[in-house]
DNA sequence: AGATTTACTATTTTT
DNA sequence: TAGTAAATCT
């Protein structure tokens, strides 16, 4: 049997060996190759994506071409990871298989269908912030004034949009759900909406939800969803709790032939809801697909007894959840550290301290990471982490391809390939002085009637261009000459455009520009792969992490590896030996909006997420005041409040010793009174430094006097 | 008068 | 950084 050969690979850990025994050889069969429908429903740590990886690696095994296996994964980076572990297993034959995002896959399917959508196959995709811009200039032309009339905002009507097309339902049903006070304008909102779409097919370019809703209609055609779903005899999903109703459909188009489908999920890690993702489809998986094999996997092969109690602990205040308590395989191991600290800044100072302790004891710094709920409260600690050159790597808020700079050379060289691309238009043409966003459209209705790059060159005359405008249309004029003079590759064109007045513009505009224009060249680098514009621009309008997030820190040659700051929505997936959550302060997690909109359970599962990403060691912060020009007291997260005090070690921070040693009181246990409440047992504080060694108590300074 | 620039305030999560 | 209000151009 196939199943036994992989347990034997000298190459599996001892997790993964474990993760068979789970299940008995039966089960094993079905799960990892069987034939029909098959879910797992499978706890935090329990073994999700190794039973993707152990059924690709199963098919592989048995035969089966590489390239009839589809893999849809929720980040492009879940795909890669799983590509390279099952080439660890079996080596390059893993190569063949089709793994990523449904977005990416979408792109790779409608470039070869792009006439059957209406589209040709040059076509652009707008990002989230491309898309708003667009819907703005439609407002503007529409002579919406969002204010005067207490109309939806851009942003707002970009949202309705998106998800009513993500949850497959009518328009105005989203507007009574979700903005139940725009109801009255629904009408002329759906005016916008059919504008907004119409504009996109003129302008050859895709948003995010076009990719699917396209892509779905195509798999349900009788001809060509054939061609396109036929080669795929095995379908796998992961994080299937997180998919929405136009993800469902195209996961059903894609398998309704072969019917080898195997989807994972864990309806308490459900956290995509704002896009529509609904935990339903997990649990009706079994409804829509006769003869379902559905399995549980409630072992947790990751996290000591401790970190599970906090997060099942937690987990309990969800009503509209699956009651399923995870049951820890490790032994032993602290309690996670519950730590108040007097500001954002000793927050930051508290968690840098234990982070070289730690690794002065010899975890690598790899093997630390710190989450958060929002990007912002990432910032103190950057600039702690930055001071003391602890090397990290910072994954969310800005990506590489959303910075200002990469985007406005993007967009020229978007304007080149796609010349109808009018989002791309207003964007360069918006960098010259004297053309502003009114002269640019001006512009840009004209320019995109053009099919030809090139042409914008010549025929200029015959456009009206405002007076204010002349100058910087020549400007434009004049770059867009360097870029198609001498060659057409890539990354001739971006240090084109970065030799330009591009370069005087950056030079005023920021004060970074040259942290900017190293980003450039970046760029440029990553360019010189590829020998077609087009090619490179399909690639990096979905493949973000192509190139690394932003770092900080230099790394000591001894140690390559960098810590990872992380949110908790990209962190999902993910463990780490040490975990520290920052900023458990109510009003920032949970975040002020869901306390106000019932979005707690969501929230909480958030949280469940964070802290079951750490294998041995928790650190829980959050800061008792905050704020930069007014002070503002914070109360504990009701996620802390909710959990049994006896459940964590308290830590507290009595004295700041200069910035290098920060001293730590911290209490071990509690007494539990006769009426249940509980008393911290204060005979037990000890000071410690930060390397853990004890030192003599000090006198107590007040939190606000050190502010 | 309309377009553009500048100065200011308050920040959720993502393909 | 985005959205807005006030200041400055044309």
């Amino acid at each position: 049997m196939s199943v036994f050969v992989l347990r034997e690979q000298p190459s599996l850990s001892h997790r993964q060996i474990d993760y068979a025994k789970e299940l008995n050889q039966e089960q094993l069969d079905v799960v990892l190759g069987g034939d029909g429908p098959c879910l797992v429903l499978a706890g935090a740590g329990s073994g999700k994506t190794r039973t993707l990886i152990y059924r690709v690696a199963y098919l592989l095994e048995r035969g089966v071409d590489p390239s009839s296996i589809l893999l849809l994964t929720f980040t492009n980076k879940a795909a890669r990871e799983m590509r390279s572990r099952v080439e660890a297993l079996l080596g390059a034959e893993a190569r063949g298989i089709w793994g990523g995002t449904f977005h990416s896959i979408a792109n790779r399917i409608l470039r070869a269908f792009a006439e059957v959508v209406g589209y040709t196959s040059n076509f652009s995709i707008l990002d989230h912030e491309d898309a708003r811009d667009l819907i703005k200039a439609i407002l503007k032309d529409l002579k919406i004034d969002s204010k005067a009339r207490r109309f939806p905002s851009a942003a707002v009507v970009q949202d309705m949009i998106s998800y009513a097309r993500n949850v497959q339902r009518p328009f105005a049903d989203v507007v009574a759900l979700k903005h139940p006070n725009f109801v009255p304008l629904v009408g002329e909102i759906e005016a916008v909406a059919g504008q907004y779409q119409r504009r996109k097919k003129l302008a050859n370019v895709m948003d995010f939800d076009d990719l699917l809703t396209l892509l779905a209609g195509l798999l349900e055609d009788p001809v060509h969803g054939r061609r396109i779903a036929e080669p795929f005899a095995y379908v796998l999903v992961d994080e299937f709790q997180d998919t929405n109703a136009i993800q469902a459909r195209i996961v059903r188009g894609f398998a309704k032939a072969h019917r080898n489908i195997l989807v994972v999920g864990d309806d308490a890690q459900s956290i995509y809801a704002f896009r529509g993702a609904d935990v339903k489809n997990i649990l009706s998986f079994p409804d829509a697909w006769a003869d379902t094999n559905i399995f549980k996997l409630l072992t947790n092969y990751r996290s000591t007894p401790q970190i599970l109690e906090v997060a099942n602990a937690s987990l309990a205040h969800n009503r509209d959840q699956f009651q399923k308590d995870l049951v820890a395989i490790h032994r032993g191991g602290d309690k996670p550290k519950l730590v108040p600290t007097a500001s954002t800044s000793e927050e930051a100072r508290y968690v840098a301290e234990q982070i070289l302790a730690l690794r002065h004891q010899g975890t690598p710094l790899c093997s630390m990471a710190v989450l958060f709920r929002s990007s912002a409260h990432s910032q103190a600690l950057e600039f702690e982490l930055m001071r003391r050159d602890i090397p990290y790597e910072y994954r969310g808020g800005q990506k590489f391809f959303e910075r200002a700079h990469i985007k406005d050379i993007i967009c020229f060289l978007r304007v080149a390939h796609n010349p109808q691309d009018e989002v791309a238009w207003m964007r360069v043409l918006g960098l010259q002085t004297g053309i502003g966003e009114a002269s640019a459209q001006a512009i840009a209705t004209q320019v995109k009637v053009t099919t030809e790059f090139g042409h914008i060159l010549l025929s200029s005359h015959a456009w009206q261009i405002p007076k204010r405008a002349q100058d910087g249309w020549r400007e434009f004029q004049a770059i867009a000459q360097e870029m198609i003079d001498p060659a057409q590759t890539p990354a001739d064109m971006i240090r084109a455009v970065t030799k330009s007045s591009y370069r005087d513009y950056l030079e005023r505009e920021y004060p970074n520009w040259r942290e900017r224009l190293e980003d450039l060249e970046q760029l440029a680098l990553f360019a010189e792969g590829y020998q077609e514009v087009g090619a490179f621009l399909h690639d990096i309008a979905l493949y973000d992490d192509v190139v690394a997030g932003r770092e900080g820190g230099k790394a000591s040659p001894k140690d390559e590896e960098r810590m990872v700051l992380s949110t908790i929505h990209q962190a999902k997936g993910l463990e780490w030996d040490t975990v520290f959550i920052l900023h458990l302060a109510e009003g920032s997690f949970p975040s002020r909006r869901a306390i106000a909109e019932e979005g707690m359970e969501e929230e909480r599962r958030l949280f469940y997420v964070a802290v079951t990403r750490a294998r041995n060691h928790l650190f829980l912060t959050y800061p008792m005041t905050s704020g930069y020009d007014t002070l503002q007291f914070n109360q504990p997260s009701t996620f802390l409040e909710e959990v049994p005090p006896r459940l964590f070690d308290r830590v507290e921070i009595r004295e700041a010793d200069g910035y290098h040693s920060v001293s730590i009181r911290r209490t071990h246990s509690n007494t539990v009174w006769s009426d249940g409440s509980e008393r911290w047992n204060d005979e037990e504080i000890i000071e410690v430094d930060r390397t853990g060694e004890e030192k003599k108590p000090r006198p107590l300074r007040s939190f606000l006097r050190d502010l």
